[in-house]
Parts: structure tokens; sequence; C-alpha cells
DNA sequence: CCACTATATTACTATATAGTTGAGTATCGC
DNA sequence: GCGATACTCAACTATATAGTAATATAGTGG
């Protein structure tokens, strides 16, 4: 089923700002790195801080403000919190981008090489 | 053919400055704004000007980075230069926003009604 | 050449936020 | 209870950038 009505909202003057929030909380270094630690699962606030090599309390915002805009969700279990992400979609538009940048790479290869 | 080879390039931590970069240019309503009157057709900078109700230089400044970041093309036409977007495929990530946020959106309406 | 129009650029201000430090809260084992 | 650990929150600093006003550049018609 794939979620049924993608795009039923557009882009109208209303959403910008919405829409423009989201891709704020993606135009992040730390939190891009962060949600790609939590593909392979989910992690502890700690094994992120380890693995991304950020401060703890840095961390604990990004996975603040991710989980405020709905990419990642939220179980305790005892001391620990392990934060995974909320659904695999945000690759997608990962992905998206990356295909573009790629394309661009490659076009300032060709004209430097001509 | 679609492109193709979409995704070739992952999120490797070393393109994560690159991909969040291309985030950011499209993290601001003004941008999204831009480019949704490009969705028509080419327009000059007066045009955008007047259909966004920005400053001038605003707007020129704008179109400077979305044509940085291969966002939309250029091109002179006498005194005017005119703006249209690189491709459409920005739509693809604007509408895969729009949906995450409607989804997102319906479920704290439930969440309200119960 | 000059005046005019359409864009671009520069210099500035105001605001937002990434990162840090230190304090606060919750949960565990003793 | 106490201390230790894992995380969050609040206050701060430094930096980036959106918007603006003034100036500069480029093309057009006289």
């Amino acid at each position: 089923m794939r979620g049924g009505l993608v795009g039923k909202l557009t882009l109208t003057p209303e959403v910008l700002p919405l829409i423009a929030e989201r891709f704020k909380v993606l135009a992040e270094p730390a939190r891009l790195h962060i949600l790609s630690c939590l593909r392979h699962g989910e992690m502890t606030v700690g094994e992120l801080v380890e693995q991304t090599e950020l401060g703890q309390a840095n961390v604990s915002k990004h996975l603040q403000l991710l989980h405020a805009s709905g990419f990642v969700k939220r179980r305790k279990d005892g001391l620990y919190v392990c934060y995974s992400l909320a659904d695999k979609g945000v690759f997608q538009l990962c992905d998206i981008m990356c295909g573009r940048l790629d394309a661009e790479l490659r076009k300032r290869r060709k004209l430097l090489a001509s």
C-alpha cells in the first residue's frame, strides 16, 4: 500500500514555512549523521555519541529536534533511551539528494575534461 | 528511463556536509516560494519579485544560491534575466516532504479526537 | 554620450542556532 | 537512603544568514 496518498498537500504559500522547517532539520551534517547511524537499527544516546563523536548534550538536542519533527521515535529502557527511525522514508529524501549531487559532480567533471 | 542510477552516492560521512548544504537551500520559505513560482515556467527576476512580494536584492540573492546549487538555470534576454527550473525533480523532494507533513498532521488530529 | 531600467553586489543589522558547560532529573545497584 | 550512570535542560557564545539600503553593473533607447 505504501502509504497511499503521497503529496496530497501541495506547495501553497501557507505550508511553505512548515515544509521549509522540515528541510531545515535535514540541513545539518550532525543530524544526517545521526539518522544514518540509526539506519541499521535502534541505538542509545550514548552509542550515538560514541559513533558520531559529537558532544553528549549536543546529540541529545539534535535528537529532541528529530523527534519533534517525526523523524525518529524514542523508547525508554531502564537507564537508557533508545532512538530509532520513525520510518525509513527519510532515506528516500537523502537518496534523491545524493542523486542530484552525484549528477552535478559528474557534470562538473565533464566540463573540466573538455 | 527516469534518470537511471539514483542514489549511487550513499550517505557516507564525507558527503554529509554536501547533502546537508543542499537541504539547507530548500530550508527557506522564500526559496521554496520562488521554486514554486517557477513551476509553471520561466520568469524574470522582476516577475518573481512581484509574485513573491520580497525585496529585489533579496530575490536576486536567493536566485544566486538556487543557481549555484543547481536548482534553477539562467537565461539572459536583453535587459532581463529569465530563471527556470533546472529540472522538475525538486518537487519530488517537496512532495515527499509534504506527504510526511500531511501524515503527521493527520496523526496529530487523530490523537486530539480520541 | 546620457538617462533609464533590470539585476547584481556590497555592507550592514537582526535573528536563529550549533556547540559547550554546568546543573537538573531519572533509574539502577548497593 | 546513597552514589553512579544516562540523559535532558538551561544559559551562554560564536557563527551563519535572511533581509535591507545603497551602490554598481549591464543592456536599451534617445
